[in-house]
RNA sequence: CGGGGCGUAGCGUAGUGGCUAGCGCGCCUGCUUUGGGAGCAGGAGACCGGGAGUUCGAAUCUCCCCGCCCCGACCA
């Protein structure tokens, strides 16, 4: 039983002036939480309960699953970092240090390397597998800018596992494991969330999805249709266009005119409408914007009405790890290459490998620029005046555009990660290099999969969720107790009767957080257990002399009397419900 | 790393060159009070982020450093 009177708690009246955020804010002023550095918390005894509850649950699911549990280190040497290239390629997002005899050590951002070698170390057959390991670990990240409170620090704990197998159908299985064991746990924390399809990116993997727990505050956004549930992440979207079957040869042909001062795709409609009347838009212009990828000139197509989205680009594609936009430099050295003119029309005299964006199909005609300057030219014809290389997703994603699947405008929403799953492959069993024996005796790299769950930001999550005006609400699960009661008042019978149901309840299983607070007044203790936010509420007061006692619900706010004679029998009963 | 803002007691804050740095919350003592962050009286608690400088005099002005928050860049 947690009691009031010796708790170490000091609730606050006032919001932190350094949280910005409503977990962030509540979880300091409910005395969950203290900041000791940027991005770097101490919990206090309510906030660790509740963080406690919320890792068990984690535990327990990965544990229901069949996955077995290891810890390593935080504090790890550099040796495998380095193998894997990450101790370079981590950057400075990696907490480095330095032991007496000045040999290079590393505060785990994540474990990849160390599973790998635990594996490797053990076995060395394809009867060992499958196998999924995982740990609940504080990590360590020197973000750039941690925000946020609790969701984004530089220390956090998350629980991370992977899955080894022999083949790609394996690990699909796997993977399917770790989806299913994962939509149990964040039904059990109470969440809100999303699977939304996401792109593996440069890890080399195939398949992945994040679990997004859907909030204002949160930092990544993420596309949902709200007809059919398809969710994605930005860069996973699927742009979905119509299919026409256009003739090419039918369109006039290109006809280059003057269009001195139109630097803007604005000053250009303009431009346009008064020269050819009609009703031109933005969207019939054809923006060509140009980059260096790896060291080439590209250029990439998307209308006039939307913006390269860079990193939707880059994660789509393939085979190009580093990619900037042109700068003057590059203009000096391409000189058939006019600054706010260019269309991909003379593209293979340029040298200029092409990319489009989906909407600027086979067949579609363009106002563009025409490689002179102040010059623009109409009824420029994909597939009659340029063909591309690639389609590629890259233009912004809007509110409004069509879902891939059933064609309804989607919507652009908000979330905190809670959750990632994804194949990576051999990357790391290659770097590492994880072999076992196959059935015929042969050597083969392993596969992983590598599944995350942000433990500490969970809390958070779940408080982003569930608070109301009044303060935090847990759901039951992850609570710091089942039932606050609440004592007010000075008389002795009613503290001496309190103290009786607290003891009654608890022998019953359920976990009380008693107020037995001798000086506090009712209003402070009413404020402190709508600030807590444990989802019953027991207050054992003025009732008293007229055998009753007022259970609350915290959520709802919805208050009844109850017999003093029956109270713990009926609670019992709605505690078990 | 770019832009903006902040740093005064445990928390929230006032104080733009002049007396002993003020207030609210919280804390301690006493009395009163006990169903919505009680009242009165008394009290403890601050190297005003650090350093250097300007000045008769600096929380206040100048420079450097450190820390923190927000937006962006970056990022699981």
């Amino acid at each position: 039983m947690l009691r009031m009177s010796n708790l170490l708690l000091r609730t606050l009246r006032d919001d932190p002036a350094d949280a910005e955020v409503a977990s962030h804010k509540l979880l300091v002023r409910a005395g969950f939480v203290r900041r000791i550095a940027a991005g770097i918390y101490s919990w206090l005894p309510l906030g660790y309960i509740t963080y406690r509850n919320i890792e068990n649950i984690v535990r327990e699911e990965m544990d229901a699953a069949g996955f077995q549990e290891v810890h390593f280190p935080a504090l790890l040497p550099k040796e495998p970092y380095e193998k894997t290239n990450r101790w370079n390629e981590y950057g400075p997002d990696l907490f480095r240090l330095k032991d007496r005899k000045e040999n290079d050590f590393l505060l785990g951002p994540t474990h990849e390397e160390m599973f790998t070698l635990m594996i490797k170390g053990e076995f060395s057959s394809y009867k060992d597998l499958p196998i999924s390991i995982y740990q609940i670990q504080t990590k360590y990240r020197d973000e750039p800018r941690p925000r946020s409170g609790i969701i984004r620090g530089r220390e956090f704990v998350m629980k991370d596992s992977y899955s080894f197998d022999i083949d790609d159908a394996g690990l699909e299985e796997s993977y399917q494991k770790h989806r299913a064991s994962y939509i149990k746990t964040f039904d059990r924390l109470g969440l809100k969330y999303n699977i939304v399809s996401a792109m593996s990116g440069a890890m080399g993997g195939s398949k992945s999805e994040e679990f997004l727990a859907p909030c204002e505050t949160g930092e990544d956004t993420y596309v949902l249709c709200n007809s059919c549930g398809f969710a994605a992440n930005v860069e996973a979207m699927k742009t979905r266009i119509e299919n026409k079957n256009i003739v090419v040869e039918n369109f006039p042909s290109m006809e280059i005119f003057d269009s001195p001062n139109t630097p803007t795709i604005d000053s250009l409609v303009d431009l346009l409408n008064n020269k050819f009347g009609g009703n031109h838009q933005a969207s019939d212009t054809l923006k060509n914007v140009l980059l260096v990828a790896d060291g080439k000139p590209i250029s990439v197509l998307v209308p006039g009405d939307r913006e390269v989205d860079l990193k939707r680009l880059q994660a789509n594609l393939s085979g190009i790890q580093d990619i900037r936009l042109f700068e003057d430099a590059d203009f000096a050295k391409n000189p058939g290459l006019v600054k706010g003119y260019v269309g991909p029309q003379d593209a293979k005299k340029f040298g200029l490998t092409l990319y489009a964006d989906p909407r600027v199909s086979v067949g579609t005609s363009w106002i563009t620029g025409a490689n002179q300057k102040d010059k623009h030219v109409r009824n420029v014809v994909h597939g009659r005046d340029f063909e591309v290389t690639e389609f590629v997703e890259a233009a912004e994603v809007k509110a409004g555009d069509l879902c891939p699947n059933c064609a309804s405008p989607v919507i652009i929403d908000r979330a905190i990660e809670i959750g990632h799953i994804f194949q990576l492959g051999r990357k790391y069993a290659k770097a590492l290099d994880l072999t076992v024996l196959d059935r015929d005796g042969k050597s083969q790299v392993v596969t992983m999969g590598s599944y995350g769950i942000g433990v500490s930001r969970a809390v958070a999550a779940i408080a982003e969720q569930t608070h109301d005006e009044l303060g935090l609400c847990w759901p039951r699960e992850v609570a710091p107790a089942d039932i606050h009661l609440v004592a007010t008042g000075k008389d002795s019978e009613i503290f001496s009767l309190a103290e009786k149901f607290a003891k009654e309840l608890e022998s019953l299983g359920w976990r009380v957080l008693f107020d037995d607070r001798a000086d506090a007044s009712p209003g402070v203790k009413f404020k402190d257990a709508e600030l807590i936010g444990i989802p019953y509420i027991l207050v054992v007061g003025k009732g008293v002399s007229e055998g009753k006692v007022e259970f609350r619900i915290r959520k709802s706010g919805e208050k009844k009397d109850l017999q003093i004679t029956e109270a713990i029998s009926e609670i019992n009963t709605i505690l078990n419900s």
